[in-house]
DNA sequence: AAAATGACAGAAAACGTTTTCGTAAAAAAG
DNA sequence: CTTTTTTACGAAAACGTTTTCTGTCATTTT
């Protein structure tokens, strides 16, 4: 908006375009001298240089784009929190995309940024996602691609996770050691590596502790909150319901809450409960929550510094950097 | 990335550059079939335009702006969600900026935008905003610059609030009809207009119950949850401590569980409280928690919109939208 | 004293688009 | 059969930077 520019800015000054640019970037080619006069009349004039000239030039945009499935979530929202952490310390821009949880808006959303106007991704896969064929394209590509938590499963890929597995097993063995016999996991839809691997874990832990595992106890839920709600309605109505849940994801847990509420169960007496979850509010839920904590600020900023690791090129060669942090594991009312 | 460009996609098709720009933007000049095998070329080639030359050239960014104070907070979460909802239906992107409470922060953000990074500016200040001296720079520029939740206090100003009056004038209403005699105020720093009309409204729901006012009970919060807490503890601890609590802001009302947890005073048999807030989990927190709940997500629809409108230049003249939506107030336990 | 070096600055090309302007050929109007 | 208009396209300028390439002195080295 500024309509001062280098042109501008030389003409007031007596001196070429380039040597006012020169001297802004504080080449060695101006005397220290001339230096301060530019920056002294570039101040007087707040002359902001115009982005798109600069990155069209130098074909870096100091952008990065973070691509997530959506933001009323608390893991997503403290993740940004981390990304931009780090990225607004690095000087860098940060646009968001959301793909609501839809593969079609994932995959255009890639697409556009294949025109360069960032120099980097951190994404978070929706769901549904079934090929990462557009990914790959970018990466193909040489374009710096960072995942984090909702991952692909495939070798070339940074990523930066939680042990999904390790926590799928240690909150389904404390339910199991508070006395569940019947535990019911609630997973989400699709094949991502979180879900999968939480899963393995909720498994895992059954076969260590010899309970048989049964396909009524595992319930797939959508996007969909009151049709989630009904589904776990529904099998804590059933003969032979679980007596423990392991939820998958935060908002599951929600859901139900507020089931147990209408059919009137009552937590912990008639059903413990754990879940994944980065509530701040776990502690004063009725009854509180346990939960399963992955460090999302942390798992942002991690993914962040790889990303501009890797922007910078200070990875070397065909390293891939797979990083995994610790989820922690509090136990709070519900599931004692 | 994606290193084809205009001139390779004109080498390709035996046409000028300018042609082929023409043909992709649908323009009259150009014949229907050219533009047939011109978008089948660059289909195939997957072309992506450069949108830092498509930005230079059009003085057009299609990028807005979200300054925000903080994103852990659920208010300004729902509200980044309506204004990407709207900003994607209309292709644009959205740049987030996070001040974390810091009006230097806040300050060099707003002069890095001015140099045309984006379109236009949705801004919800920080608390410590002094003067808006940066701001109205922008504006004075004709810059498109809407303000939303925390806005100043200028006639000059684009605005999408709530009714923070009138929220504060029934949730204290609410208080005292449940039998509060003594009802204290948690407030923040600064002298936004939402903290001060939320005040307003608490001052004159006392006054219409001739309840006197005391400055004893107005708690001026920082953000430091811990030192909140204390402060909070402090005052209900007191001799003469209330019998009711109007917190402002989300996330004093989780102190004030916190505090009350700590000092063993029982909600709402001790104490009443009332919240301004946005948390999903309200209703299954212990206890339930009463609030009043600004409707972010249309706030962030709404600031986007007419964000858009002054882009596009629908907004003539000298007209200035001051936008107010209605908050709900819902009472559950924790008022009864 | 001639040549080489260094310090400083300007001219101009380049980045990839968009858009104005110009101009052929074809179509329509006279 | 002209003349005008329309259609379809190309040449080139422009957007505001950055950077390479020259060039001019003044200073130092041979």
């Amino acid at each position: 908006m500024s309509s001062i520019n280098l042109k501008r800015l030389s003409e007031e000054l007596g001196l070429s375009i380039s040597s006012v640019s020169k001297a802004l970037r504080d080449s060695y080619e101006i005397s220290a001298e001339t230096k301060k006069r530019v920056m002294e009349m570039a101040e007087k004039l707040n002359y902001q240089p115009n982005p798109f000239a600069s990155s069209l030039r130098r074909k870096k945009s100091l952008t990065v784009a973070v691509v997530i499935p959506e933001i009323a979530n608390n893991y997503f929202v403290l993740a940004i929190n981390g990304i931009q952490t780090v990225a607004q310390q690095k000087g860098y821009h940060v646009l968001t995309y959301l793909t609501h949880e839809n593969a079609k808006d994932q995959e255009s959303t890639i697409k556009h940024l294949q025109g360069g106007r960032v120099d980097g991704v951190l994404i978070s896969l929706c769901s549904d996602t079934s090929t990462g064929e557009q990914l790959s394209e970018l990466q193909n590509a040489g374009f710096p691609v960072v995942f984090f938590d909702r991952v692909p499963d495939a070798p070339g890929c940074p990523t930066v996770t939680t042990d999904d597995f390790d926590g799928g097993f240690k909150a389904t063995e404390q339910l199991i050691t508070s006395g569940c016999k019947k535990i019911a996991y609630l997973r989400v839809s699709g094949y991502l590596s979180t879900t999968v691997n939480r899963m393995n874990g909720y498994l895992a832990a059954l076969q260590k502790y010899g309970i048989p595992q049964d396909p009524k106890m595992i319930v797939e839920c959508s996007n969909d909150d009151d049709a989630n709600q009904e589904l776990i309605k529904k099998i804590l109505k059933m003969r032979g319901r679980p007596d423990g849940i392991l939820s998958s994801v935060e908002k599951l847990a929600v859901s139900m809450y507020y089931a147990c509420t209408e059919i009137n169960l009552k937590i912990p007496k008639d059903l413990k409960v754990i879940s994944f979850s980065c509530l701040r509010t776990a502690s004063l839920l009725s009854p509180s929550l346990s939960t399963i904590t992955p460090p999302a600020f942390e798992i942002g900023k991690e993914a962040a510094s790889l990303l501009f690791r890797m922007i910078e090129k200070k990875v070397y060669g065909n390293r891939v950097d797979k990083i995994v942090l610790n989820s922690s594991l509090i136990q709070r009312n519900s599931s004692r």
